[in-house]
RNA sequence: GUGACCAUAGUGUAGCCUGGUAGCAUUGAAGCCUGUGGAGCUUUAGGGGCGGGUUCAAAUCCCGCUGGCCACC
């Protein structure tokens, strides 16, 4: 369920509802692959004003496993988290050869990372799965091929099995939730593929969109492609698909980007960008990138932003977390990753708000200005 | 005092026996990171204590000095 709230220009501001609630968009989700955004707890999470994360069907499957989740009562009461939980399929691990054995029109045999188990997994078994784990939205099972070695007759192929999943998905989704009352529905969400090429993705889109999902998802991007070529798949993606449905640009995490694709009518994301980048030293600030890690900052006492009113912020000098991160101290990786999510929260509320007060244009320039080379 | 061992980049080390481009880790510098395998990747900078000998050639073999370390007295 999604409510359209408002536009300024193109960029939207809405409300996803969900089962365990109704949480307003654009918003950006931290990434919990095993339940746990890294470094970062539940309570953390609440007190930075964060109203969502996601979580992987395939990885829990593995373990802790979708039945054991489902014993303990579902993801929402297992790890008590008060936002809205989303899971994704598995797709994307098979962009890594760590997972992905091989693909067929069937399904996907991968293996486990952690023992080396293989699994055949078909679409029907990741609806189960993610309904077992009883996540707010679960996402269809893809095929997201590397694009940068692969030939487009590749990308075309992974286009076909999308659709020819996302079908399978859909209704096997329809008919294991056909048993559950309508408020403890589960959202099921589509994802297209196509790579850059503006004529398979819309191909993609449009076979999606004919299946009904509660949302859209662009898939396969956030992987090194040109950032117009990103844009253009956004702003394609949107004229294709409903309106009254939100679009979700999966993976994708810098502040520039984030505004560019609500600048185009995207409404949700995830990425690990944030997290990853503050375990390796990159700072999100208000006057752009801060490389925590340069030796210019060995005796540097400002607070990593000057302008930011978190609670790391408020503390701590950049000498201090500097050091803790050359030191690889886990409390450090926390303290850093707290403002750089801290940092993204604020910047998805501005967003909000400057949809509320139409003045989006401003506030993505202004953005646009700090983050500028 | 006597004897043994050691001395290589900021730090920790490999090579030495069987002379011939000095390798690795970390640190420094720059960049990358986007539906996360618990912290990664790429590029770059920086070196054989001092003096002498042997040799076409010495980090490598020999002598002395200096410094360290251990044992004994």
């Amino acid at each position: 369920m999604f409510k359209l709230v408002k536009k300024n220009g193109k960029a939207r501001l809405g409300q996803l509802i969900t089962k365990s609630g109704t949480v307003e968009t654009p918003f950006f989700m931290p990434v919990a692959t095993k339940l746990s955004v890294k470094q970062f707890s539940t309570l953390d999470l609440k007190e930075i004003g964060n109203t969502a994360i996601i979580s992987n069907a395939f990885v829990l499957y593995l373990r802790p496993g979708d039945k054991m989740i489902k014993k303990l009562g579902g993801i929402k009461k297992m790890i008590n988290y008060s936002g809205i939980n989303f899971t994704d399929s598995g797709g994307f691990q098979m962009y890594s050869k760590a997972f992905l054995i091989s693909t067929s029109d069937e399904g996907v045999l991968f293996k486990s990372p952690f023992d080396g188990t293989r699994h055949f997994v078909t679409p029907e078994k990741d609806m189960e799965i993610q309904l077992n784990i009883n996540s707010d939205v679960a996402m269809c099972l893809d095929v997201m091929p590397n694009f940068h070695d692969v030939k487009k007759d590749e990308i075309e192929e992974a286009v076909r099995k999308t659709t020819l999943w996302a079908k399978r998905c859909k209704q096997h989704h329809d008919k294991l939730q056909s048993k559950l009352k309508p408020n403890n529905k589960q959202l099921l969400f589509g994802i297209s593929q196509g790579g850059i090429h503006p004529d398979l993705r819309k191909k993609s889109i449009t076979q999606l969109t004919k299946l009904d999902f509660d949302g859209y998802s662009v898939g396969g991007l956030g992987m090194g492609e040109p950032k117009k070529d990103q844009a253009k798949m956004v702003t394609l993606q949107r004229k294709v698909m409903p309106e009254d449905k939100p679009l979700y640009l999966m993976g994708i995490g810098s502040p520039v980007e984030i505004i560019e694709a609500v600048s185009r009518g995207a409404d949700i994301f995830d990425s690990r960008f944030p997290t990853q980048n503050a375990r390796r030293g990159t700072i999100f600030t208000s006057e752009g990138l801060l490389r925590l890690k340069r030796k210019a900052h060995e005796l540097d006492q400002l607070p990593l932003d000057p302008n930011c009113d978190c609670l790391i912020c408020k503390t701590y000098t950049r000498a201090y977390l500097r050091y803790l991160i050359m030191q690889k101290e886990g409390n450090g990786y926390r303290l850093v990753t707290y403002h750089n999510l801290y940092y993204l929260m604020r910047l998805m509320e501005r967003i909000r708000q400057s949809v509320k007060d139409k003045t989006f244009s401003k506030l993505k320039k202004e953005i646009l200005k700090t983050y500028k080379e």
